[in-house]
DNA sequence: CCGGGCATATAACATATGTGAGTGCGTAGT
DNA sequence: ACTACGCACTCACATATGTTATATGCCCGG
């Protein structure tokens, strides 16, 4: 099968043969992270970060109160602790929303193509890059766009996203949260998070039974969420 | 007078002189950007970037309807759209919120640093780690703090910046935004941002007089925020 | 086959924040 | 000196979203 960080790194540019080889040379082993279970901690001082394989995890933050926010959702593909190699300490967890399969890389290995692969070590860092206009986009939405936009605009993002590393099924995609999770990634209450997709369902939007969300009028959801993809940086272009 | 970007990094890990002779030789000019103009336009293609040596400036997204969110404050020694080597198109403007004195370096000293000086361009890495890091700050606090919460962690935070690059005056910085532009930084209207701020100056948090803030109860103005400085990463590592 | 636990769904109510309009002050321009 | 303008500030009112509580359905383990 093929890796899906690789699929989404010829996304942006196109790699040489040799690039793979040391990228999947880099990887040292691969874990399996079971549903709820915390993938990297809140403080710790990581020697190695994770690539996420297989599911979804989430980065999140804790308010002493016990208030969460999540601020990245990571499918298939993602890198979901890559900045740890260069941020030393984690100011945020990263949990497994689902069973996730993880390839793990050692800063070690990091450190070594950063030495010798200039050209891999810019597409790592576009990488982080790509997070964080996603985190730039994200502000933009929860700033200023009604809850129902807000919530419009983070599943054509997501749609895109899984789009880009075969994880869609026609117009369908995996959504693992809960509608809790959901309230702590778009910053709203459970009770109105249920309210926003019920309009979306009544309008016609989406149908989200369990796991499967099916999106039943792109056009209308692009334009409800105010979408442009351009910051997805998902055109191939030399880096 | 000291380059403030080398400043900054010499914050986050030591610089040998070859490596700070390379990086002041990266830049072709300097430039002055006037109040209010774009340092950078959305949906550019820029072959240089931008290094901010005094002055302030904004990174924002506008909606159609005119809405605008801010997604970053720049102070001297912010490299305000670093991002644009890798990332190509700007996704979002960036404004000069004071007149601006700027560093111009061309994209392609940028990719000859990343050929030639790893540890350079691991820093350069980081800077950009760094924006992502406050940008998850942003959405948390975003998310899940009240208004008044959330403007004292923004006055908090800026004042560790400005203190990093050696900004400050006592308990005084420069703070050059209007209540509207506040605003648009912390996504509420300009009416509720006068609100909050009578809140903070009658509780005896600050004074804001002109562009001069003054932070009158820094422990109570950071239990307010729930501000912790981590995220900042004004830690000397080795990266 | 039953019971506990979790997730979704609803309802009534509370409140933080937004909206639109208007005042007054200070500064810049003519 | 007068005017225009931007900005801080206020007020009355509207509303989106949060809160607390309860009901309902569903899955899973015993």
């Amino acid at each position: 099968m093929p890796n899906p960080f690789v699929l989404k790194l010829e996304q942006c540019d196109s790699l040489s043969d040799d690039e793979k080889r040391v990228l999947e040379s880099a990887i040292s082993r691969v874990r399996v992270v079971e549903n709820d279970e915390d993938i990297v901690h809140e403080g710790e001082h990581p020697s190695e970060s994770n690539l996420l394989l297989d599911g979804f995890a989430a980065r999140y933050k804790i308010f002493s109160n016990g208030r969460r926010q999540i601020t990245a959702i990571h499918v298939a593909g993602d890198f979901v602790d890559l900045h740890s190699f260069l941020l030393k300490t984690m100011d945020h967890g990263v949990v497994a929303l689902t069973p996730c399969r993880i390839a793990i890389v050692p800063h070690a290995a990091l450190e070594k193509i950063t030495d010798e692969y200039p050209h891999l070590t810019r597409l790592l860092w576009l990488n982080t890059l790509i997070d964080g206009a996603i985190h730039r986009e994200w502000l933009t939405t929860m700033g200023r766009l009604s809850a129902t936009a807000h919530t419009a605009h983070f599943i054509c993002e997501l749609f895109m996203r899984l789009k880009a590393v075969g994880r869609t099924d026609g117009d369908t995609i995996q959504l693992p949260l809960t509608q809790a999770e959901l309230g702590d990634t778009l910053g709203l209450s459970t009770v109105h998070v249920n309210r926003v997709l019920q309009e979306l369902r009544k309008e016609g939007l989406i149908r989200w039974q369990g796991d499967a969300l099916t999106i039943l009028d792109w056009e209308r959801l692009v334009s409800v969420g105010e979408f442009t993809p351009t910051y997805l940086n998902l055109q191939r272009e030399h880096r």
